[in-house]
DNA sequence: TATGAATGAGAGTTCATTCAT
DNA sequence: GATGAATGAACTCTCATTCAT
């Protein structure tokens, strides 16, 4: 799976055949069968995988609103850091944010379900921020989640895909302080 | 190229044969290379095609930030109208964020160049703004430009491709109080 | 039918195709069918046209045996020189030599019966002068014909096809010392 | 290869479609795909092979011309029987002599470079000859030999590829005769 | 005479998948 | 568990030829 994810995300996901796959791990043909049901599979099994292993990483984050803007943006370096340096991160980020998008009817749906998922757990915590006061109420908390998402998957993909060389943790510091804050003086 | 475009929305560019389109098109193999240089070509004619429609479309909008924000919501609005309305601009929103990113390399080079130039742009009008005043001057420009069009693409992705019932015209309305204001009270 | 020869004897035959022919002739298919009826046509056409020249050309040679051999080294002498100086002779020899051979079926057996012809011919020559005395009588005068065919044909090829810089007078004079100095009494 | 060899040289390389190769051999498209990189390539397999064989056999045999016209002459009739007999040999000629010099450019190279080697040795016994008294000292060897392969080549096609119901050993005793007396001091 | 858009049979090639060993 | 030869449907692309204008 590692090798795959390394073929996968250096060529791209339709550009990599088993033979290559089975090449790069030194195995047979029927020897990836026996383990994959599929070329689609293992790019399954590769998300599934980390995906587990991000959520419950992310498991005791308490990512609510109710504490400082200085706090927040301590704790979002963290999570940032994380996922920095987490081994082979970019290449699953370039696989998520390349190749999942463009694959099997399921593999799509399952990656853009994840992202839902954290569009609407987003849109929550906003939501209770504006019951409780701390957020603008005229704001429309899903599209403001939306927004952020998609801050954060555009950062991620010129990061990782685009390789761009960009200060991930200052944008981030950036990102904090515009949603919270605003641009205008 | 219209009915490519159908079918690559529809079916995905990669799931899409030259067979299927000249069979909805109802000419033969021949027509279809005597017209486009191959698969990759009609994909990449189709986008040229609209991103220059888009482009000289956008030319005489003032983007600038100096006016009120009420004005700018209402040039976004603008925007956003123009988008909805235009014939099959849905389907190529599509292409533009969920198949040209795993294609050709030229293509995807093309793609990722017209957001880049985007995002350059943005930046350009924020660090102008910043030198006369207008815009909190410790944001990071380009980051700040990377949020909002990743912010745009979220929105635009969850419209186009996953058909999801939003209301872009009040999604927009929330974007330009988000980064313009920020969220908190 | 002199742009196409160029084309078949710089490319093949085979590997050019009507299109190449049109365009560097700057006509439109059409017409192209107007006056030839396809691509074996025109080859057709350059080689009956050449090979009436080279017929009509070489009637008046006597190239009977009944000479002595510096007066018949004189005589190939200017057969070879005539051959060197026709217009486009060398890409003509590439196309018989080489494309016709592997072509059209009736190419095939023109360019066949030519150099049987030929063969049959020589023979008869050299069966008259076995008769007269002049030439060994041991000797198969068709396979002596068939060997100087194949040594003729060998030097040509090595001259059009391969483009070896050779010295054709020099090897002519060898050729003809070799074979009558073998078949004379 | 031996399907292929006989569809080759019985309907010509070009002719022969990977079709037919297979509808011949009763095996599918991707059997024939993971053997051979293509169609040029079974027929450069075809060539190196019987190149091989042909170069191993005639290793052992002294063609130096030390020797009485009589002795060489059974010895190029143990060559000349050597081929006959050879399995498909007839069939390999044909694609040597009509195929190989229209395909491929790797091929045509590989040919073309086997036929000079030819001449370059043959070329290098007469210098011998010649240095050793042997042989006339006003031939060029080089357009000797030339003259010699042709030949042979001439007699290989009348008889493989037109069929000709010709006495090949015949032919060769004559072409012994011709080029030795014509040749020898 | 000349045009050139349209044709479509057929070419070579790829590759995910199977299954007898 | 492991193998890898065999599969064949599907693919992109070519090009000699036609015919309405």
């Amino acid at each position: 799976m590692a090798i795959a994810l390394e073929l996968f995300s250096n060529r791209g996901f339709h550009a990599t055949s088993v033979d290559d796959i089975i090449g790069a791990a030194g195995v047979a043909k029927g020897t990836f069968y026996l383990h994959f049901n599929g070329k689609s599979d293992i790019l399954m099994m590769i998300i599934d995988s980390y995906l587990a292993k991000i959520y419950s990483s992310l498991l005791d984050l308490d990512i609510s609103m109710d504490k400082p803007v200085e706090d927040m943006k301590r704790m979002y370096y963290d999570v940032t850091d994380f996922f920095m340096n987490f081994p082979d991160m970019k290449r699953f980020i370039k696989l998520m944010l390349r190749d999942a998008i463009a694959s099997d009817e399921v593999i799509k749906s399952k990656v853009n379900n994840y992202f839902s998922q954290i569009i609407g757990m987003s849109s929550g915590y906003i939501k209770k921020a504006q019951r409780e006061g701390r957020v603008v109420a005229s704001i429309d908390p899903r599209a403001c989640a939306v927004s952020i998402i998609g801050g954060v998957k555009e950062l991620l993909y010129r990061w990782a895909v685009l390789e761009e060389d960009l200060d991930v943790r200052r944008c981030v510091a950036t990102m904090v302080d515009l949603f919270f804050r605003g641009m205008l003086v």
